[in-house]
DNA sequence: TAAATCTCTTGTACGCCGTACAATAAGAAA
DNA sequence: TTTCTTATTGTACGGCGTACAAGAGATTTA
């Protein structure tokens, strides 16, 4: 009968933004087709009717958060081109924290990941010397590392807003006893929601960035074959 | 009135252990409090009244999965150590692989993370002369690598299975152009279904054991730090 | 012993969810 | 004009987490 105000025909386009729009603002946990139908004043069946089920909307919307990567690697050396493309995808994510549960603990996103992603990072450790099998297991190394780091850097907090965790958390670092735990206890103040597993907020409110640019190089320094063999064993 | 055949009471670790045989089972995905009842011939409101909610439960399960961590450390050199304590925790995922979302993807794990865990490679990373915010940065670089890789391996397939999500991957495999994907053309036999993000199986049918051993070796070389200095630059 | 209290389970109800399916409207093609 | 395709409305089903009230049984207290 009557469209909505624009009067234009639903895109699978313009679904897609506002559901990215809507999983920015309110995170994964409260987002629903329902919501999202009713934020464009339209039936839930009409939303999937665009875009056949929940799962292949997700992927769509993690394409669309990964689709202007890799960035350009040339002129770089193969180091320089390993730690941009490994910060660049954490900036991408960085942009819609909230999305990160999809790329890491769900593998459907593959489906909305671009291949030349992959290609660029094939291509610098081709640039390192690597070729056949072991490219493929210096990619693995090196891939899971820094997609799994993002993942579990933005992860989000439980969907009570995490006042629990918080407090669990700060209970049960003060009740550490320093004969057991000295490392843990002296290191208190540093670590506390400020490292992996002592920690309730998520990256977005507390980044991690310099301990992921100390990993990447990490990496790369380990990825040095040359080095490798000059120091043996 | 009458109780379920055991006719014992209902008690917290039953429950936990029930739950993590479900998701074992079946799959985080189809577990449900509802469900789990059943299963256990209760009303779903008998099992929230001993474990407070869904996502307290999980907790409770994840605990369960990590309690044994870490392994013991003593009389190993610091390298050796980080390395059993990675592999350990690996191991303790790959025993419950279906639980891995709920470690790398929510912050509400780490109510369940035992902190022995912390401390043991804090610990070792003292032994490599870490010290003050040093070590903390070196923990956060190491561990969001490995605990991030093992959620990473083992995501989970999408609901409906994957077999949409393999024809589309090998499709989209299949049409690369030769000349924009030198790398991955050539390597598509040895990456197909076997590397992060060209993969549609789980790492429960597919592991990534090689390219973890691979990953945990490259970091703690990079953690030396006299061979850093040795190095330069 | 009787009453009060605590522990645990039953049973009901509410407001969400994804989505299958049928009916319908509107424009394009015949 | 009739048919076909496309897009949307509208209904319905079976699930979900969990708030809440009521009650049964055991235990403590008076």
């Amino acid at each position: 009968m009557t469209l909505k105000a624009s009067e234009t025909a639903l895109t699978e386009c313009d679904i897609t933004a506002h559901a990215l729009a809507m999983i920015d603002e309110e995170g994964l946990g409260k987002f629903s087709i329902r919501r999202l139908a009713q934020a464009m004043n339209v039936y839930p069946t009409a939303v999937l009717w665009h875009i056949g089920s929940r799962d292949d909307l997700l992927a769509k919307v993690v394409e669309k958060v990964l689709e202007n990567l890799p960035p350009d690697t040339s002129g770089l050396t193969w180091q320089q081109s390993l730690l941009a493309i490994a910060l660049d995808y954490r900036g991408a994510v960085k942009a819609h924290p909230n999305i990160s549960p999809l790329l890491g603990a769900d593998l459907t996103s593959n489906a909305g990941v671009n291949f030349g992603f992959v290609e660029a990072i094939l291509e610098a450790l081709a640039g390192a010397g690597y070729s056949g099998q072991a490219i493929v297991d210096a990619y693995n190394s090196f891939s899971g590392a820094f997609i799994g780091f993002v993942t579990l850097e933005f992860s989000p907090q439980p969907k009570n807003s995490g006042k629990a965790l918080k407090s669990d958390i700060l209970r049960r670092l003060d009740d550490l006893s320093e004969q057991e735990f000295p490392h843990l206890t002296s290191l208190r103040t540093q670590m506390t929601d400020k490292a992996f597993v002592t920690r309730w907020s998520s990256g977005n409110e507390a980044p991690m960035e310099e301990a992921y640019h100390a990993l990447i190089e990490m990496l790369v320094r380990s990825l040095d074959k040359k080095k490798q063999d000059f120091k043996g064993i």
